[in-house]
DNA sequence: TTAAATTTTTAGATAAGTCTAAAAATTATT
DNA sequence: AATAATTTTTAGACTTATCTAAAAATTTAA
């Protein structure tokens, strides 16, 4: 049996290499949990014994393959339960991580497929994030940071690179949530800030800050 | 901020006691937590502590309103979660509750309030235990076991004493769920047993171990 | 290429929750 | 009322997960 601790261990290591299989540093880890790169150390020792990581002293960390299948598992059911707490309890956005982060490691597969199947099998959570399915692969979609977009061409808002309450908040006021369309008016050098048509009715300048954390599906 | 073991160790002093306010044994919780009687006692000093007991060395324990108010929360919380699995991710009744045990722990007023209204507020969970409201209180009844019936007097299937697999299962095997009528035709005093007619068309003899285990509000 | 800076690990403590075995207190029995 | 049986508590140990401080290993820089 596998403890909270030990999946979030797994899942932070996960968040850190992606799709990669580079090795994470001790303090890396530590940074991403928030905990003494003394307590990484044991805690990683622990994993390597049950054979969820590999590791080498001084080297770094890397997921095995049953380390890797753990940590999306993981992240499939922390989507889905987002999903269901924004589709069926009306929450918001910037609302569901707190509860979704305890709902994640509620310890049934039956659950997570029935829920699967109850929210029709969905492929982005709230956020405009990936749900790996069973298998852990994640869906792939063309998509690329507003900051990228050059005068004239217009795109969808499909995610976000932050998941702060305050950044949430802040694109709910400029009407800039998934779905958005966003057409770049005019760019400034001089902050890379830029002018954009939100909807095809309002005018927002928005900083670098906010472009490059938005992520839009390229259109036209 | 409490633990889930201490969560669960108010959960079973309320089972134990039920509304009243006698005080249960450190035996008692022990056998009902399947732990030693020192765990126990560990565990009462420290609730005791926090002010969620009242406890008197070698006398028992009985709990706080505090305490009380975190227990009825837990079967709230425990009793609409089986709700939902049942309604809305179609599970049946008897492959709820460990699940329910664990969502029962997770921390969110607000969620709890919104999955309440999302089942519509239900009364009774999916074996016909009273759901507490917000403040603590349970809904009333009139029930009794189909076991005090006499021959010609008929009542609704309402809830169960037992909350085991095999029990369950067989019950559906019975056609004798929820709702199920039951009228009482003829009754064997040499082991309690009784022949009854189940939904008007089938006859079925069922024994006393039954019959006690099933609650049923008397019809005609 | 040696010294300085950084990263990682070890050593030793602490807290929660558990255990067994033994001691203490209470209750039951003769 | 004294003894026996039962219940409860204490004592001491173990595991998981954490910490701080110090030691060891590695990397960077002069």
């Amino acid at each position: 049996m596998i403890s909270q601790t030990e999946e979030n261990y797994l899942k932070a290591i996960f968040k850190l290499t992606g799709e990669s299989d580079d090795a994470v540093s001790t303090n890396q880890i530590s940074a991403e949990i928030l905990t003494s790169a003394a307590s990484v150390t044991d805690m990683i020792k622990r994993l390597s014994k049950k054979g969820l990581i590999k590791y080498e002293r001084y080297k770094g960390t890397r997921l095995s393959d049953e380390g890797r299948k753990i940590a999306t598992s993981l992240i499939r059911k922390h989507r889905l339960w987002e999903v269901f707490l924004v589709e069926k309890l009306e929450f918001t956005w910037d609302e569901v991580h707190d509860i979704a982060e305890q709902l994640e490691h509620i310890k049934s597969e039956f659950l997570i497929e029935r829920l699967d199947r109850f929210l029709g099998f969905p492929k982005f959570d709230p956020h405009g994030d990936p749900i790996p399915d069973k298998d852990g692969n994640f869906a792939y979609r063309k998509q690329v940071s507003l900051a990228q977009l050059d005068v004239g061409e217009s795109g969808v808002v499909v995610g976000v690179n932050e998941h702060s309450t305050a950044f949430l908040r802040f694109l709910d006021s400029l009407a800039l949530g998934l779905g958005a369309e966003v057409r770049i008016l005019e760019t400034f050098e001089y902050d890379m800030s830029m002018k954009v048509l939100v909807n095809q009715s309002k005018e927002q300048v928005l900083s670098s800050k906010i472009s490059q954390n938005l992520f839009v599906m390229p259109g036209e």
